[in-house]
RNA sequence: GCGGAUGUAGCUCAAUGGCAGAGCACUUGACUGUGGCUCAAGUGGUUGUGGGUUCGAGCCCCAUCAUCCGCCCCA
């Protein structure tokens, strides 16, 4: 059988992948809620030049979704939110209450090869503070981090935060001697290091134009996990983390970079420790220029995000999901033949007046197959409403858990069906 | 953009170059007022697609498409 295609990259959501989004997007929303963070969102489509002018033309036209529209447009789907965000601050920027603290789960659009943990579509949760420049502020956002990893049962032994700052490993940089253009190189070759063979490394560090004392003083400084107590924005930030009861999530690793060039304070990087997934669970940092290029005036940010599809894998793998049941309805009414048909359909509307998440059978059939759907969905109470229930003005209520049933009365049904559903 | 692997039933996978199979799922029955468990029977295939080699190809060769894994990149 030919079926016409899914495109590349793009997941579809069965009932069961819905029920897992909707608890991410659950736990995701009680964790920004629960810091006083307002939900927001931006367009989906945007035009080109909102991220050619800050990402980058060469990120932007190779991994973005971009196509002209009928009126002849450049017209994206959304690769990140950040340039919205800012475009929206930037409007209101005299009449926001700051701090600012936004946070959106939405969908995205980036043009690259789908691997392990990453589609061509994707969601993802993106949370700010704008408006604050300190440390505690920074701790707080880390903090909603936890809180999240928390709930989703990920302890601090299963997923670690490591933090860093820009500025402490910029002044080591400059103490090294390494030039402020350099900068960007040498965060590439920090991110690299871990997946290159040690002696390779220490070519490519020469190659990259370091001195070999630079190089060997960069290997000192990346092995020196005390370094963060030469940083008061860190000692305040560590600080701030133990008494929001979340320092057990945090550890200080000076390879955290994060490339990007507009991060200028604390980064960070969540990770699953024991899995096969080696992506970032999440990950974001300060920015002081957030506004720079949709013309407010500058406005300093802490934010970070994290995409569905890695926490989904982590997860699941790491066994943390719950149960999702199959239908939001834990109870059948059963059709017996033609003639009670529409007193079935009665009965369940007066159950659901009773607040009651009700399913009807929608045609005549053999009880067996009715009782095998009920079972298939994995109801816990199926009802009969036969002749001699009307009859008797009866209705059996079935467990299916229990596979126990009895005949009850009209007035004696609404509890009774409650107390079958509410059985674990 | 580069490299590796894999495409066989709805799903997960078998099958020395020689009759295309199993488990699960599905349908029916054992069971005419009741699901799960068990048993029995049954439906289901252009072996991704197009060429080639061969008496004979799921298997070998070439091409192509797709998917997965990794690299690059990762806002």
């Amino acid at each position: 059988m030919s079926r016409i295609k899914t495109v590349k990259g793009t997941r579809e959501f069965y009932p069961e992948e819905m029920a897992l989004r909707n608890y991410v997007y659950g736990k995701v929303r009680a964790a920004s809620q629960s810091f006083g963070y307002q939900e927001y969102d931006g367009p989906f489509i945007e035009t080109i030049d909102l991220y050619a002018a800050k990402s980058g033309e060469e990120l932007v036209k190779k991994q973005s979704f971009t196509f002209q529209d009928r009126g002849g447009e450049s017209v994206t789907l959304r690769p990140e939110l950040t340039p919205s965000l800012a475009r929206m601050i930037a409007a209101r920027q005299n009449e926001l209450a700051y701090p600012v603290r936004w946070w959106s789960f939405g969908p995205f659009w980036r043009y690259e090869q789908p691997q392990k943990g990453r589609t061509r579509e994707f969601f993802q949760w993106n949370i700010d503070i704008l408006g604050v420049a300190t440390p505690e502020a920074d701790a707080e956002l880390i903090a909603v981090a936890a809180s999240f990893l928390r709930s989703v049962g990920l302890s601090p032994e299963r997923a670690v935060i490591y933090v860093n700052n820009r500025r402490l490993m910029e002044s080591e940089f400059d103490a090294l001697g390494i030039l402020p253009e350099k900068r960007l190189d040498i965060s590439s070759l920090i991110d690299r290091r871990s997946k290159m063979e040690p002696a390779k490394w220490d070519d490519y560090a020469l190659e990259m134009g370091l001195s070999a004392t630079q190089r060997d003083g960069l290997k000192e400084v990346l092995a020196n996990y005390d370094l963060w107590q030469k940083s008061e924005e860190l000692s305040r930030l560590f600080a701030a983390l133990d008494v929001l009861g979340v320092r057990d999530y945090i550890k200080f690793d000076p390879n955290i970079m994060r490339g990007l060039l507009y991060y200028t304070g604390t980064v960070f990087e969540a990770f699953e420790t024991s899995g096969s997934v080696k992506r970032a669970i999440l990950g974001g940092g300060r920015y002081d220029n957030l506004l720079a290029d949709v013309g407010g005036t500058p406005l300093s940010g802490m934010g970070f995000a994290m995409g569905d599809v890695v926490i989904g894998i982590v997860l699941q793998e790491a066994g943390l999901l719950p149960e999702f049941p199959l239908t939001p309805a834990p109870v059948l009414v059963t059709v017996f033949d033609e003639s009670l048909l529409l007193k079935s359909f009665a009965l369940a509307a007066e159950l659901r007046r009773e607040g009651l998440n009700v399913m009807v059978y929608p045609e005549v059939a053999k009880l067996p197959r009715q009782f095998k759907f009920a079972d298939k969905m994995k109801m816990k109470a199926a009802l009969v409403l036969g002749p001699d229930e009307d009859t008797k003005g009866q209705v059996v209520v079935k467990n299916l858990s229990s596979g126990e049933q009895a005949a009850v009365s009209r007035e004696a049904l609404v509890e009774m069906v409650r107390k079958v559903v509410q059985e674990p």
